[in-house]
DNA sequence: TCCCCCTCTTGATAATCATCAATTGGGTTT
DNA sequence: AAACCCAATTGATGATTATCAAGAGGGGGA
């Protein structure tokens, strides 16, 4: 953990470049940029529920999962957390941020597997971006999507009752499978998956009791096969 | 309604430039490239409960709003619409589509007063983009900020009861304001606010006429006075 | 001015969901 | 294998909120 030195930096390079390119963050950007900026990156090793930073702590850098599973979530005045995003591998996150004047990190972030992160230096970021105004466009696309996802999630949580989110979440998961009997497993705890469906995990166990009864979903484990695509479709 | 002739283009731009000057996405073009850009500018009137365009049309255009107030909602499965943004004069809506392939507004959009528009097409603003790349990065940190917005929402749509959201949507209205007593009009109809809270009128009401009876706020139609700050933000 | 329409309010009832509590189950450590 | 921990389940109860219904207020148009 920490920065690395000239010769790991070109191992690290190499092994990882690739990786890293196939995100839109990385992927318009050139050889020699990559190297240069990835001279200020850091590996880091999370353990399971560690933090790797607190909402309100000052943002310097922006991440990406090279494995594991990152949880982003808001503490709520009560106490309670809501999970705005569980980050899976592969994707970066708190990256906005760089954008705009706002400094502190709007939320809080842990854990939820093992996981290991680059960090990657906002300022760094910032001065290519300056200078590669294609790089700008695909942030632009970037950045637009997320908004979309989240008018998502807004919907889902304006949903009448708590079955709607639960069938609108499986509906997520399958959309691009064609298959008649779709089969998926959930990413993470179903206690987790409550969370971000704002409902309790006992309401949540309820309701894919209830899917499984009407003969809907099977569910065994985390291992989820919709028996019914239009009856599941038609819940909504 | 429909495209200017030059003379009144010309005109246009004269009175309206300044107005478009004070909004981010403006602010950063070159007086040249603000007259090209006006050039393909429509001024649509859109009376009270007229539909601007439809969730799933073809995105083609973004828009300033002169005077009036947009209603921006998604109808949700079971028909009832969920309000996603209120857009007041002075603002701009529907731009974030343009940086990515998505062509089709994620929305629906009404007036909810009687409303004046300037229309601008995609195209030429993403051409203009191209060649500007100070803009593209004022847009991203227009973008992160909107995207800080929705999570507030988030946030505000995943607190418990409902008492809280009404609570903490005053709070929101207040801030700023530095006066023992503050004192606001409720922006739009108290029916639209509710919905934007995902509650029922009948509960925004009944919230509000506890918070009177308890003497936190006093509220006279869309007149708002908060009577105990403390006890305000002591409800979250 | 009066009338009408729509918003807002208030009340009563039913449905939904959170909470508390206890138990089960699976996976990991010792 | 046993012990343990945490997630998940299931049941019972209470609180919150949606829904239905009816009445009051307010602003715009005839």
């Amino acid at each position: 953990m920490g920065m690395l030195k000239k010769e790991d930096a070109m191992q690290f390079q190499k092994i990882h470049g690739q990786l890293l390119r196939k995100h839109h963050l990385f992927s318009a950007l050139s050889d020699s940029d990559l190297a240069k900026l990835m001279r200020g990156t850091r590996v880091l090793s999370v353990g399971k529920g560690e933090f790797l930073f607190q909402q309100n702590e000052e943002a310097r850098h922006f991440y990406f999962v090279v494995s594991g599973c990152m949880k982003l979530f808001r503490t709520l005045p009560d106490g309670t957390e809501k999970i705005i995003e569980l980050v899976p591998s592969n994707q970066t996150f708190a990256e906005a941020l760089m954008f705009s004047a706002q400094t502190m990190y709007p939320v809080s972030a842990q854990a939820v597997e093992p996981a290991e992160l680059f960090s990657f230096s906002n300022i760094d970021y910032m001065t290519l971006l300056k200078s590669s105004p294609d790089l700008s466009l695909v942030l632009l696309g970037d950045l637009s999507r997320r908004l979309r996802m989240r008018l998502n999630e807004i919907e889902v949580l304006s949903l009448k009752n708590s079955t709607h989110r639960v069938v609108r979440y499986l509906m997520t998961q399958i959309v691009g499978s064609d298959s008649e009997y779709p089969q998926f497993d959930l990413p993470v705890a179903k206690r987790l998956i409550a969370g971000q469906l704002a409902i309790q995990p006992e309401t949540f166990s309820r309701i894919v009791h209830r899917l499984k009864e009407e003969g809907v979903i099977d569910m065994k484990g985390k291992e989820v096969t919709v028996l019914d695509r239009k009856a599941l479709a038609n819940y909504e």
